[in-house]
DNA sequence: CGCGATTTGTGCACGTCTTCACAAGCGCCT
DNA sequence: AGGCGCTTGTGAAGACGTGCACAAATCGCG
């Protein structure tokens, strides 16, 4: 379409590209589409439909094209997406045309593992620092990173360009760790520790518990259970669907 | 009404209690519910408000009421929440009443550290087995479990009632992983691997990449730097939004 | 050069989730 | 006993997200 001029171009950062303001949804759903589109480039596809793009993202295709719709006209119609283009826009919007540093604290059980997670560095991050509390822990080497006093945070921030903070600590030390975080620039922390976390306005938490995943799965095994379960009684709850719980709710009130 | 005997109170387990079916936001919110109440508990109170477990779960109180007012009746008006009566309710929705069996596929690098992750035991679940495909990794002990080889699948589905499998695999060998699963019988799956998964209806695929979060918070990032980098031009996106731009889940205040 | 096949971009309707605001209910104090 | 303050539970409104269905746009072919 036109002159619709590309709004982020890697090259040309200067005029604002003014980030169009995404649904949450959809930026939650971008670096789906990005590990899709990478996966289709390796195998030497130039173009792809929003159908094709949408299968391998596991998601709708009328939501797929509104999502990247709202990044900008980037199809073409009758033919579908440029993938190198789409990569690149992508890349874009979500600020990965930079390498992102990324401090993880905490080098426990899950951060060992995060400290030699390869999908970080594959994807644009870099890890810039390993920390932890724990004085036996410091000094020790884990995939060509020396682990690092927390308290040496600052002098951390002052290296490198700091802007995301992981934690993986224990609950009690998180809400800790925040504070230093943000006390030298921090505005974006990954918490995997299991508690809130409370933080000054203008930066953000995204939180990962790998406990609660495992309590929503348990959550629809139970229901799948409890609807499977009953084929011998009455019945009754199995053949009436949404409707028919009344007679199973109400049964019997007073007494018993 | 008011006559709400509980549906489900954990001795009285024979007439199916008619799980209510629970909107998918309240149920992910739940384990966040149960977490607060459990430090509640061991604070030693007895009842909370709205209010205060609102806080401590990092929501908003209208939020949570809706939200448990889903599962019955189990609020005193004018004082609050009954928190051992209330954690007994949730633990009993999300099924955590019987301590459910996982297997868990897949023990390189993050595989390795769930095995030894300490809140999965704490919350209701017990790993009870690891496997890998990898035969160099088969036999290897870790946290007082011996690796098993993936084939062996069927032999474990045997002799423990298995319904929760967690795949950490690398990405290409999980939708074969995904299969065998399905096969013995599995019908919820966490999966760590970067990948869309496909399986039979009625199986449920929750994912969790690690990559994505960081992502998302990149995203963030870039559009606060864009924002703060241009007083000057048309401000439109900067004055646009009224409130907020904490579009996230965050959350203030715990107090006290 | 025009036509048909194809695929994007989007208006619209629908369902879900959130938030406000307040009546109903409960306990305590007088 | 009665009133008062506090807190739950919920109706209603609005914001948000989803999916359908189709017009607009593009390409390839005859």
């Amino acid at each position: 379409m036109s002159q619709h001029r590309h709004p982020g171009a890697p090259g040309r950062a200067g005029a604002v590209p003014a980030l169009p303001d995404l649904p949450e949804a959809t930026v939650a759903r971008l670096p789906e589409y990005l590990r899709a589109l990478h996966n289709l480039a390796d195998a030497g596809h130039e173009t792809v439909s929003s159908e094709g793009l949408s299968a391998a993202a596991g998601v709708n295709s009328a939501k797929l094209r509104k999502d990247l719709s709202h990044l900008g006209s980037y199809g073409t119609r009758g033919v579908g997406y440029d993938v190198a283009l789409l990569i690149e826009q992508i890349e874009y919007v979500l600020g990965l045309t930079q390498r992102r540093a990324v401090a993880l604290v905490g080098v426990g059980n899950l951060g060992h593992a995060l400290a030699g997670y390869d999908g970080f560095a594959s994807r644009g991050f870099r890890i810039a620092a390993l920390l932890d509390a724990d004085p036996s822990r410091v000094g020790e080497e884990i995939n060509g990173l020396v682990v690092r006093h927390v308290d040496e945070l600052p002098a951390v921030a002052a290296e490198e360009s700091l802007a995301i903070g992981v934690i993986a600590t224990p609950a009690a030390a998180a809400q800790k760790v925040a504070d230093q975080l943000v006390a030298v620039g921090v505005t974006s922390i990954l918490n995997f520790a299991p508690c809130v976390l409370s933080v000054p306005e203008g930066v953000d938490v995204r939180k990962v518990d790998l406990a609660i995943e495992l309590q929503i799965l348990s959550f629809h095994e139970h229901r799948k259970a409890s609807l499977t379960a009953l084929p011998a009684t009455g019945g009754s709850a199995l053949t009436a669907l949404p409707g028919g719980l009344a007679a199973t709710d109400t049964q019997e009130a007073i007494g018993t």
